[in-house]
DNA sequence: CAACTGAATGAATAACCATTCATTTTTACT
DNA sequence: AGTAAAAATGAATGGTTATTCATTCAGTTG
């Protein structure tokens, strides 16, 4: 990973099969945000990268496959910090919910051209069946994970009349919302606020663990 | 609205200039869900409506100008149908909020087609000012509404500590993202079960006028 | 019913865009 | 340094698509 960053700095030529496709990738994030899935080009993508028009048919077949390649590549980002939180041992239940949440809205994941890029595949998941079954895949693997967490902090709170499906599936459909506002009403509503927005309900599920700020 | 259904009967030729407006939004809206914004031809549109090629050209002069008008018909479905309930004078504020929930979540609304068209647009409102204006109008107009009725709610109910803000901005988000589960996990969540999920929450903030059920 | 009006058609056009591949440039290896 | 292999380039290609507009057609009017 730090080895790949490195490589940036060298010529062109030298980078590694690995970092020029990232960086493509990243370019079509770019793009997404900037021109719109239905407005990007290869022209557009390749012109972001600072590359020749050739490159990403070289590198990944077709513009479908790297749409695909982009889809999947924002996804691992958000899987992959959330199950680091999920599998450290060190962090109680209680800690790992709050892990998640801070995680939800942290920098690395609230920014607004990932966003836009989350809200132009999940537009297109109806009529293309591998965008659906990407999506799928991560969404089932996160609410596995997080049902699982508030049935434990259920068990050890006593809070005997939660329903852990129920919050996962609340909580997960909130925070897919937040983002909507923070893409959506960039001026209105910024991370910490929608940060605070999400605990405001766990605190309404687990009063004991989590506090709702008094904002207004 | 009636006369306008009506006048579907006649012959081709004789259809307003409003119902063929209408009907060529209606092929866009399934045009859309189908192949998605970026897939989405003319040809397929004017195929759709079972008219000829040039046909979009004539009534809406661009593509573009089509597909704003699809979003603003969209918009205007769903902001009118929660107007009708704002402005009721014969419902009570308690029934002004669970009009708008089972409105949220009524067959009109939730029409997978629709909802792969609000998440296309959606996703597209970063790259055009256009779009973003449309969903910053009816946003914002929405809210008002509804953080007013969560207000008086509050103010009748006794409820100290609600935030009427807050409850708004937590409540849309939580709509928003249910919905995003009813476009994406189509077999996995029902549309009752999404109002389900929705009454849970207001049921944390007003708990002597909504209950949650026991579902599990 | 003949002349008129405007809606609708769809072949033709012009612009756009993904993909290819012959050529060039860089790197690795001896 | 010399050579082979790999990576990158970008002009050319071919397919797609939005838009135009001359023509056709249906409905209306006097």
């Amino acid at each position: 990973m730090e080895a790949v960053k490195a490589e940036l700095n060298k010529t062109p030529r030298s980078l590694s099969k690995q970092a020029r496709r990232k960086q493509l990738i990243e370019a079509t994030i770019k793009c997404i945000a900037d021109k719109g899935l239905s407005g990007t080009t290869m022209a557009d993508v390749t012109q972001q990268a600072g590359l020749s028009l050739g490159i990403v048919n070289l590198h990944f077949q077709s513009k479908e496959k790297l749409l695909i390649e982009t889809l999947s590549y924002i996804s691992d980002e958000y899987t992959s910090g959330l199950n680091e939180i999920f599998n450290d041992d060190k962090l109680t239940p209680e800690q790992k919910i709050l892990a998640h949440i801070n995680f939800d809205f942290s920098r690395k994941i609230i920014d607004r051209n990932k966003l836009a890029v989350w809200f132009a595949f999940w537009g297109e998941t109806k009529s293309r069946p591998t965008y659906l079954s990407i999506c799928a895949s991560y969404i089932s693997e996160i609410a596995n994970n997080l049902t699982h967490l508030f049935a434990v902090l259920k068990q050890q709170g006593g809070y005997s009349t939660v329903n852990p499906d129920l919050v996962c599936t609340c909580y997960t459909a909130l925070s897919d919302g937040l983002w909507l506002d923070l893409l959506i009403t960039p001026k209105g509503l910024k991370p910490a606020q929608a940060q605070a927005v999400a605990m405001h309900y766990l605190a309404t599920q687990f009063p004991n663990h989590f506090k709702s700020q008094t904002g207004h």
